[in-house]
DNA sequence: AGAACCCCAAGGGAGTCCCTATGCTTTCGC
DNA sequence: GCGAAAGCATAGGGACTCCCTTGGGGTTCT
C-alpha cells in the first residue's frame, strides 16, 4: 500500500543522495529507510535506485515520481494545517493586536462577540499602543491587528483603513469649548497628553504635530502621562486640556470628568483605524474572524470609511 | 503519522455518512474503521466526526479536511500513474550509455527507432568514450550501453558482444593504400590518434597496442587530439596517418578528408562491439528496449557476431 | 416494547516498523 | 597495492499497528 511515509523516505533518500544519510537525517537507522525504499518500489513494481557501492542512484522512475512524491507531501501538509487552523477556532487561543484606544471602546464588546460564535476559543487582545503592536506584528507573534495609522514605517504591511475616528479637544473650561478649535488655540493651550512613551510614534500626536506644523507653530504639551484616563482625570480636575480621539471622549468623560465637554477641531482632524497583516501572508480563519469582528464592530462606533 | 490509508477512510466515511457503510463499502470490518479516524483525529487533533445516534455528522473540521484529503489522494494516485507509465514507456526518459564511435554512425537512426515506437518517450544518449560509459554503467547512472571491448576490468558487468567493426588504416597517400598494412609498417608510421584523454582504456588504442606488442614494437604516435573528426581532418591534410573503426571512416572520410582512402590491417583488426549491464540486474523494459533497437542498428552497420 | 441499526470496547493473530549486529562491496589514503 | 572507511544488504528480535471477531450500550423505527 503506498503511503506518505514511503513518499517522505523516498524524498529524503533523492535529495541526499544516500540511504545512511537520509537515515540520520530522517532520525531512523538505515535499514529502516532501505526497507521503506524497498517497499515504495514493491508496491510501485518499479526500481527506484541503483545502488552501485558509493550511495545511491535515481533511475528514471525515480525522476518521475520526484515532482510527484513534493506535491503529495506538501498537500498533506496542507490538509494538516488547515485543519488546524480551523480547529483553533474552536478550541485554540486567538490572539489579536489591537492598541490601547480601539481596545477602550470596542474590546469588551469584540470579545462577546468572539464567544459568541466560537464558545471554546480563548481570546488575547494585545498591545498597548499601535506602535507595540506593530512591533508585534512585525515579529509574527500576532498575524493581524487594529491599529492606528499615521504609522512607524509600513513596509511589507498589508494596511486596510476601515474607519475614521475624529480628534477632539476636551477641557473642564465651558468657555473653550464654544467653537471649534483652532491650530492657534491649540498652540496657546497648555495641554496634557498620554502616551508618553510612545511619544515618538503615537497617532494622535502625529496628526497634531502636522496640524501645527501646517501654520509654522509647534505643539506644547505641558503635562506628559502614560494612560488616557488619567489625562481625562486632569482635565476634569481643570489642570489642562487635551485631545483625544471622540471614543475616548464618550466613554472616558461622563466616568472621569463629568464637568468637561468636547469640542471639535477646526479643520477637523482624524486618526485613521485600519486593519493591518503582514503583506502576502495568508490569513488563518482566526484572524480572518477576528477582523470582520474588529471591523464591525469599531464601524459601528467611529466613522466608516 | 499521517498516512493516505486515514484520509482515504476519512474520506469514504464522509462521503457514505456512516462507519458501518464505509467499511463494507472498503471491504473492512466495522471497528477497523472506526480505529482509523480515531487515530487521524489523534494525529490532527480535532474531532472530526459527531456521532449522535445513528450514522456520523461531519464537524466543521471535517469540511475543511474535505478537499484537502481529496487533493492529496489524487495527488498520490497521479504518483502512481505517472510512474505506471514510465515503466509502460508511454513517458519519461530513457538513458542509454553510448560511446562516441558508436554514436557517431547509429545514434540519429536509434533514435528514431525509438520515438517511432514511443511517442511520448525522452531520449538520453550519454557518454563520450567506452571509458567515460563504463564509469556511469558501475555508478548506475545508466541501466546499460553500447561500448566498444577490451575494456578496463568488466567485473560485475555482463558483457554480450553483438558486432565487430574493423580497424582500417587511413591516409591521403595513395602509396600506402597499395596493400594491407602491417605491424611493421605501422610501427614506422607517423600517427594521429583521437581520444587523447583517455588514451589508457581507449579501445582502438589497446587492439594496437597488443597488435604491436605481439611483434616485439611500440607504437608511434606523432599528433594526439580529442575527436575523431579533427583526426581524419588532418589526415585530409596529409600531416598524418590513423587508425580508426571502419564505421568512422565509412561516414567521415567522405566528407573531412575526401582525398584518402583507407586499407585494412594485417592481420586484420576489429573492435568488439558490445551490450554491457550490470551482471545480476533486472533490466527495465526501457534499457531492454533500447538494447534490442541499438542492437539492430549496429548490426546493419558493422558485422554481425 | 421489541427489532433493527449503529457505534464503541475488548481481546487476539498477522503483519509492519524500527532497532542492533554483521557481512560484503566499493572507495579513499598512505 | 593494501588497510581503513564508507555504504548498502541481510538477519533476527521487540514493540507497535492493523484488522479481525465478539459482545455491549445507545438511538430510531414499527
Amino acid at each position: 500500500m503506498l503511503s506518505l511515509h514511503q513518499l517522505r523516505c523516498f524524498l529524503t533518500v533523492y535529495e541526499l543522495g544516500s540511504l545512511t544519510a537520509a537515515a540520520e537525517h530522517l532520525g531512523y537507522a538505515q535499514p529502516s529507510v532501505s526497507e521503506q525504499i524497498r517497499s515504495l518500489e514493491r508496491t510501485l513494481g518499479v526500481e527506484l535506485f541503483a545502488c552501485p557501492g558509493r550511495g545511491v542512484a535515481p533511475t528514471a522512475a525515480a525522476e518521475t515520481l520526484r515532482p510527484h512524491a513534493e506535491r503529495t507531501i506538501e498537500s498533506a501538509e496542507e490538509a494538516r494545517r488547515a485543519v488546524q487552523a480551523v480547529s483553533a477556532l474552536e478550541t485554540g487561543t486567538i490572539r489579536f493586536g489591537m492598541f490601547g484606544t480601539a481596545r477602550l471602546y470596542a474590546g469588551a464588546s469584540l470579545i462577546a462577540d468572539v464567544l459568541h460564535r466560537h464558545p471554546g476559543v480563548r481570546v488575547e487582545l494585545v498591545g498597548q499602543n499601535s506602535s507595540d503592536v506593530h512591533d508585534d506584528l512585525r515579529r509574527g507573534r500576532i498575524e493581524a491587528a487594529m491599529i492606528a495609522v499615521p504609522q512607524v514605517s509600513s513596509e511589507g504591511m498589508a494596511v486596510t483603513p476601515v474607519a475614521h475616528d475624529e480628534l477632539v479637544y476636551i477641557s473642564a473650561d465651558k468657555e473653550r469649548l464654544r467653537s471649534p478649535v483652532t491650530a492657534q488655540r491649540l498652540a496657546k493651550a497648555s495641554l496634557v497628553m498620554p502616551e508618553t512613551t510612545w511619544r515618538a510614534e503615537d497617532s494622535t500626536r502625529i496628526v497634531l504635530r502636522q496640524m501645527l506644523h501646517e501654520t509654522g507653530l509647534n505643539p506644547q504639551t505641558r503635562i506628559e502621562v502614560e494612560d488616557a484616563e488619567t489625562a481625562v482625570e486632569l482635565v476634569g480636575m481643570g489642570l489642562a486640556d487635551s485631545v483625544v480621539p471622540r471614543g475616548v471622549a464618550d466613554s472616558l468623560l461622563p466616568r472621569l470628568a463629568p464637568n468637561a465637554g468636547f469640542v471639535s477641531l477646526r479643520p477637523k482632524q482624524v486618526d485613521t483605524i485600519a486593519i493591518v497583516h503582514r503583506a502576502g501572508a495568508t490569513l488563518s480563519p482566526a484572524a480572518r474572524l477576528m477582523i470582520e469582528l474588529a471591523t464591525a464592530r469599531i464601524q459601528a462606533i467611529a466613522e466608516p470609511i
